[in-house]
RNA sequence: GCGAAAGUGGCGGAAUUGGCAGACGCACCAGACUUAGGAUCUGGCGGGGAAACCCAUGGGGGUUCGAGUCCCCCCUUUCGCACCA
């Protein structure tokens, strides 16, 4: 190196070069089979909706993940890393109406946009498995689970009443209603209406679904709670409340009652005496029930309401009220408003009569739709008895000997029964078994769970989504299309308009078919499945994308599932998460799989704001990624979305540290670059490892062996990081490090008080580390230092426990617990030689002085403390 | 209202178990090299003070030889849930 010509990183130059090189190599991303020796790792980042562009969330999203990735290919992992679109959706059918392209067009476009800019971004995904639910090899597979589950009898149908969007025109599930708005149409009330819709049976997976979080310990306790509190279970007792006298109305007992969303049908026979059924929990307060509360679409409401116009006026006035403070937004401060019924109700247990009212904080959609009102023991049925003047009773008091007389409303479960006749005395739990024992007995009543989990409502009135596969015969009434017809293909020729009701049905030649059973004529069914089904399985397709016999090859997902590790936004808690593992469940009833969760660890990873706010068109404060790459780098871009903030906290977006990043690589690139010379001749010479001196004789330390302590440090951190704590943040943070002792050493090392073998070894394994954080550049270095190979398939440096000894230690000394002084001494001296070494210190001489020294704590390599007087 | 997470320099953030608060980076200041620099390198950088020292992790108490970290009360922000009977 007579003369160093001035180096200038290129990341441009660099990543092209790379680019290139990786894409003529598509082996070098791709998954090995089942046969492989490896050990398997499955790592999944969420896939994109192909909107068009890549946003900053998912830039990080997939830093994150690859990585991860790339770490597990270094410790010889055999790794699926594999990507998708999940391509259905409105937003094609928008920009149809918009640009007058046709959805499919439009969305392979924005398809290959987005993985240009993935692989311009250097992610490693094994392309050959791609993933796109738009195309019918996918989503024939859709509509296959649909028949699977529809022979389970997961699939039904019925009339309900169901949320809206008018600004979609389409349906919506009750996970995709935000507030009372649309999760789309953050500004867009979500009306109800009656449909017929089809409906999966979540419901029949609900309590597993709750149980199987138990086991889920590595998902974020957040989620979980998420999870668990949207299953929402709870146990209490059905209990019937006869009517006093009957109804001429077509009233009737409810039989599938709790199967039906929002209003719901009068069915059933008529019963020989009428009757309300409630839901309560606490049914050991019953003869505290002073009234009745029916919500006001409540069938009973209703049927009250033929008999009775004046009622149905006031019941119309308070849904009206209702509707306008849901639109409020504000839901838990409604004021409580009811009208009474005028009609009375039979407690089975005492045969009192208490008053029926129509309630607007009674929820037609939870329980029943009807309640037992006890005002001593709820504090909702206390304000609305103090508000109407309807009679509040004590029927448990405080347990304890000292008893003292609780205010009312007394809600606690802790107390024995009063004025509850024969039950009067017995613990709250107590009576209730009793209770629901009497009333099962009676047949008036019943133990029962309920959750707040409904079926999930998939049907969607809209053209781009996958076509749900059955027919309506005349003659056979409702018909699956045979496994054989499949798939059913959305016809791609069909003009987008903004008329309401399902697109296919404008479409004859798609409507009009034949019946599989009659041959006669017959219609299609018109509408298509929600997009969350297409997002439900599509990581077990990624074991064998190309399959056309199966949605995917058992042994395979055998194989590589569960997923080890699941990485994207927490905005998917609740929808995505919860189906996917509904559908695990299913697949695994169905005998497809064997693992009853899709994912053994999820990361959620957090947002990506700037100047206070989420990034977002609206507020103008969006940073493109294909900016950032063009200006730093992908390398920089990358490694900065890591090293700004720990992966799981929002993350402040300064395009400074962008550039703070990109010029610590360019430094890395010079230093590297200047040892590439040794190290090239060092490989051919197979120059030995020096042994380390050690010792405690060796208090003053040189160049060398520093350098090298501070490399397996960096080793240790690193690799214990990527083992759990995930704090990349911090692992880029001690790369700068190492490069900064190196630099600071550069004097030494060009006075030859270094090693040219101890040289190569931390060029190399500097590269090495910066592997999974700046791709282009530690491939272009491992070149340059003369190795052969890829750098992903070379062996992660192991850190020597022994070379990253301190041998000497900065021991802090305090006098009462404040620093006065730091003195040096050998790491392994023990706590006699620190305190010798303490209190010789000319420092703590002069403070303690005069003083009388207490206690002396000694703390083993990390500190000593004077306790002086 | 209920639940969870968080609050540390001008900024993003460090500080695995209680043990030198502010790693690393940005911004800023000074200097070097330069025709120039949005390049590179060197040094400085929580506040107060000439210094010795003192004060500092949202606020107030407490436990401890020692608290950003543990306990109690309060404030603020973010997220989730919100009449679920």
């Amino acid at each position: 190196m007579a003369e160093e010509k001035e180096l200038r990183y290129d990341p441009a130059a660099i990543e092209a070069k790379w680019q290139e090189r990786w894409a003529a190599n598509p082996k070098l991303y791709a998954a090995e089979p089942a046969s492989s020796s490896k050990p398997k790792y499955y790592v999944l980042e969420m896939l994109p909706y192909p909107s068009g562009q890549l946003h900053m969330g998912h830039v990080r999203n997939y830093s994150i993940g690859d990585a991860l990735a790339r770490h597990m290919w270094m410790r010889g992992y055999n790794v699926l890393h594999p990507m998708g679109w999940d391509a259905f959706g409105l937003p094609a059918e928008n920009a149809a109406l918009k640009n007058n392209t046709p959805p499919r067009e439009w969305t392979l476009r924005n398809i290959a946009a987005m993985k240009r800019q993935m692989l311009r971004l250097g992610l490693g995904y094994d392309w050959a498995t791609e993933v796109t639910t738009c195309l019918p090899g996918y989503y024939r597979w859709n509509q296959w689970f649909f028949l699977r589950m529809y022979e389970k009898g997961l699939v039904y149908r019925k009339k309900s009443k169901v949320n809206w969007c008018p600004e979609c025109a389409t349906v919506l599930a009750n996970e995709q209603v935000v507030d009372g708005c649309c999760w789309r149409h953050e500004d867009t009330k979500v009306e109800q209406r009656d449909l017929e819709q089809w409906f999966l049976r979540i419901t029949a997976y609900a309590q597993e679904l709750l149980d199987g979080l138990e086991k889920l310990d590595g998902w974020p306790e957040k989620v979980r709670t998420m999870q668990r509190n949207w299953i929402g279970r709870s146990e209490g007792t059905e209990v019937d409340f006869f009517l006093a006298e009957n109804v001429d109305e077509g009233l009737g007992t409810r039989d599938e009652g709790r199967e039906v969303q929002g209003g719901l049908g009068i069915r059933g026979q008529r019963s020989e005496r009428q009757r309300i059924r409630v839901f309560t929990t606490r049914v050991d307060t019953i003869f505290g029930a002073t009234s009745v509360q029916l919500a006001p679409e409540h069938p009973v409401t209703e049927a009250f309401c033929a008999a009775d116009a004046e009622l149905k006026a006031k019941v119309d006035e308070l849904i009206e009220q209702q509707t306008r403070a849901r639109e409020a937004g504000d839901v838990g401060a409604i004021e409580k408003h009811g009208v009474p019924a005028g009609r009375f109700a039979i407690n089975p247990y005492n045969g009192e009569r208490v008053p029926i009212w129509v309630a607007n904080y009674v929820l037609m959609e939870y329980g029943t739709g009807a309640i037992m009102s006890v005002p001593g023991h709820d504090q909702r049925d206390f304000e609305f008895a103090k508000k109407y003047g309807i009679e509040i009773r004590r029927v448990i008091a405080a347990a304890g000997p000292e008893a003292v007389e609780q205010e009312l409303p007394f809600t606690s479960e802790d107390g024995v029964l009063v004025n509850s006749g024969e039950y009067d005395g017995l613990t709250c739990a107590a009576a209730q078994k009793k209770l629901q024992e009497v009333a099962a007995a009676g047949g008036f009543g019943e133990a029962k769970v309920t959750y707040r989990l409904k079926d999930w409502g998939v049907s969607r009135q809209r053209y781009w989504g996958t076509p749900i596969p059955m027919i309506h015969c005349e003659r056979d009434g409702l018909v699956p299309v045979p496994d054989e017809q499949l798939p059913v293909v959305l016809p791609e020729q069909i003009e987008i308009t903004q008329q309401g009701g399902s697109p296919l049905a404008r479409v004859p030649e798609f409507v009009n078919t034949t019946c599989p059973k009659c041959g006669g004529p017959a219609r299609r069914e018109t509408d298509t499945m929600d997009t969350f089904i297409d997002s439900s399985w599509y990581f077990y397709r990624y074991t064998g994308a190309q399959n056309a016999r199966a949605p995917f090859d058992s042994a395979k997902a055998r194989y590589w599932f569960p997923i080890d590790q699941y990485i994207g936004g927490v905005e998917h808690a609740i929808l995505h998460l919860i189906y996917s593992r509904f559908w695990t469940k299913v697949m695994r009833d169905l005998g497809l799989i064997e693992n009853g969760e899709p994912a053994r660890r999820l990361f959620t990873q957090g947002m990506v704001i700037k100047d206070g706010a989420k990034m977002s068109k609206s507020k103008g404060n969006v940073v493109s990624p294909d900016d950032m790459v063009a200006r730093y780098g992908a390398d920089a871009t990358r490694m900065y979305a890591l090293f700004a903030a720990p992966p799981d906290r929002d993350l402040d977006w300064q395009e400074d540290g962008v550039a703070g990043v990109s010029r610590f690589l360019g430094r890395v690139y010079r230093l590297v670059m200047k040892y590439a010379p040794i190290a090239r001749r060092v490989r051919g010479e197979n120059v030995a490892l020096p042994v380390l001196h050690s010792g405690p004789q060796n208090i003053l330390e040189d160049a060398e062996s520093k350098l090298q302590r501070k490399l397996h440090q960096t080793i240790a951190k690193i690799t214990q990081d990527f083992e759990g704590r995930w704090h990349f943040n911090t692992c880029v943070a001690s790369i700068m490090e190492l490069v900064n002792s190196i630099q600071s050493a550069d004097a030494s090392i060009a006075s030859g008080g270094v090693n040219p073998a101890v040289i190569v070894e931390l060029m190399r394994t500097l590269v090495l580390l910066l592997a999974p954080f700046a791709p282009y550049l530690a491939a272009e270095l491992w070149e340059e230092l003369g190795e052969q190979g890829d750098i992903l398939r070379a062996p992660w440096p192991v850190s020597d426990p022994e070379l990253a000894k301190e041998e000497e230690l900065e021991v802090p000394v305090q006098i009462n617990g404040k620093l006065v002084t730091v003195v040096r001494v050998a790491a392994a001296a023990a706590a006699e030689a620190m305190e010798t070494a303490a209190l010789s210190d000319e420092k703590v001489r002069s403070r303690a002085a005069g003083k009388r020294v207490v206690k002396v704590i000694v703390v083993a390599g990390k500190l000593v403390n004077l306790v002086v007087k």
